[in-house]
DNA sequence: AAATTCATTAGAACAATTCTAAACTATTGA
DNA sequence: TCAATAGTTTAGAATTGTTCTAATGAATTT
């Protein structure tokens, strides 16, 4: 079979990225890659790798999905002050915001078509563009 | 002269949108409304008000741009974890944002097309659509 | 296997923001 | 006009989100 086990993949993920498969390290990982793409925010991964087997503090888990982050693992999207999310999907794409619920939302990246781009200011090159759409109940 | 000063400019916003023009509302409303378009963080705000004659406690400037925005005189921006700014153009427009020096930059509406806006999931409407185009040196 | 070096963890410290009780201002009734 | 009352505003204290650093643990060299 090519299906690798989750437990390996998440292995795998972290040694392509120069980082040690710690304990906790492999717990945070499988939690996030094994299933499909998340929006977590470090608050509510600290609660399931609790509610897993694994003893991890909040600031391990603040150290992680920034080293994972960094190393182009996660993306971070902030929505508003003091709520910010880590995204699985690391490709370009946009969200979907609800302020009410705080639910954020994948926009495929050809579901917006941007024209007419600024130039930015000179000296400074685009790194990225971000585009989110923020909904309330109608 | 249609000219009015600075002063009465001030008042006369706050009373428009139906907060009293204490004391210290109106010198953070001055700091912010006279002269041009602007994008401060509460901390710099803070800081130019204690430059000036006012004694404003911190978490009034909180409070006050957080009564502003509410009140529609501010948009609030989030570029990055802890790092909110408020813009007194509250018109629909996008931004620059550059990562190292955290300077914000406004970029006309007109500037950025954007086509074939995703439908919103059923049951929520479009608020507003806000693009950060994040930049770095070259 | 012991010693040394480098990486990782999490408690403690810090910073941004909000909450709430006290202070102030306006309004009402005498 | 002046108290009494009701509503509003303010800012110290508390809370929350995030980062720092000293202690711990793992890997490597001899």
């Amino acid at each position: 079979m090519e299906n690798k086990r989750p437990f390996s993949e998440a292995i795998e993920r972290l040694k392509e990225v120069g980082l040690r498969p710690t304990r906790q390290r492999l717990a945070l990982a499988r939690l996030l890659f094994d299933g499909g793409e998340r929006h977590v925010t470090a608050e509510q991964l600290h609660n399931e790798a609790l509610g897993a087997e694994s003893r991890v503090s909040l600031a391990t888990v603040y150290n992680t999905l920034n080293q994972f982050t960094q190393a182009g693992l996660l993306r971070e999207v902030v929505v508003e002050p003091g709520r910010s999310y880590f995204d699985t999907n690391t490709g370009e794409h946009h969200h979907f915001y609800h302020d009410g619920s705080g639910e954020l939302r994948d926009i495929p990246r050809e579901a917006i078509e941007l024209h007419r781009l600024p130039a930015p200011p000179s000296g400074q090159a685009i790194r990225r563009v971000e585009v989110i759409i923020r909904v309330e109940d109608e």
